[in-house]
DNA sequence: CATACAGTTGAACAATTGTTCATATGTGGT
DNA sequence: ACCACATATGAACAATTGTTCAACTGTATG
């Protein structure tokens, strides 16, 4: 007989389907809720083009053209990926004339970055 | 003037396209294919599926059947995923009889899931 | 006001993804 | 040998994704 303290795991899983509006509860142990809020997270970070934009953010802000130039891209489409991730609240903005500075909003992602990388340099 | 101390990140960007095969260098300032490399480790965590299974896995090694039950998904589905997992690296097989057990392969992916959870949480 | 530049936006497209279904493989019991 | 069960696999499908393109907003400058 098997048991795991997770198997209420899903006893709801319906609002996956439906994009997922989590009910916001204060964290504890982790529940369906939690995971899809983490596996959104995850999502957001499993693209090479986002992380290149953190990383770059990382040393000083910079805007749209500039990053656009350093990692050979348009500027749409670096547009549209900070776009993803400010909404996600990883990366602010800040106009200054006609130029938009981006900046890492959030001191954890650093720590998450560190923390993979370990874990592919074995 | 902009300067960063990532500016050679795209030097040879064609090998995002062709399903990036990495130069295995060792771990030291984060390079184009240590990023790519991130990148597909995050693409494997940002599935709330996989998520739910590594988590379930974390308390014990369970096999595939009790897996499917657990996350109410059929087996094929649950197999599918493991696989995914498998490749990855993150989870081990080991077969008794008819049942085939998995288990966590990395202690990495607790503590990476554990900053993330930080994170989510404020 | 006109122009040039910086950034945003939405539609379109190809590419990738996760699940389902049907089928195959392998194992143990009778 | 046969059957029942556990798992794996591949094709098919819908859904989602990232980039491009063209058009748009907004700002500075002449």
């Amino acid at each position: 007989m098997w048991y795991n303290k997770y198997m209420e795991f899903n006893t709801d899983n319906k609002m996956k389907t439906d994009k997922h509006q989590y009910i916001t509860t204060k964290c504890q142990l982790p529940d369906i809720n939690i995971l899809y809020e983490l596996s959104d997270f995850f999502k957001i970070m499993g693209d090479s083009t986002r992380l290149q934009l953190l990383w770059a953010l990382e040393e000083s802000e910079l805007c749209v053209g500039e990053l656009a130039e350093l990692l050979n891209m348009t500027k749409s489409a670096v547009s549209h990926q900070l776009k993803v991730l400010k909404t996600a609240k990883l990366v602010r903005s800040r106009k200054d004339g006609k130029n938009v500075y981006y900046s890492l909003n959030d001191h954890h992602v650093k720590l998450i970055l560190e923390k993979a990388l370990e874990h592919i340099c074995e």
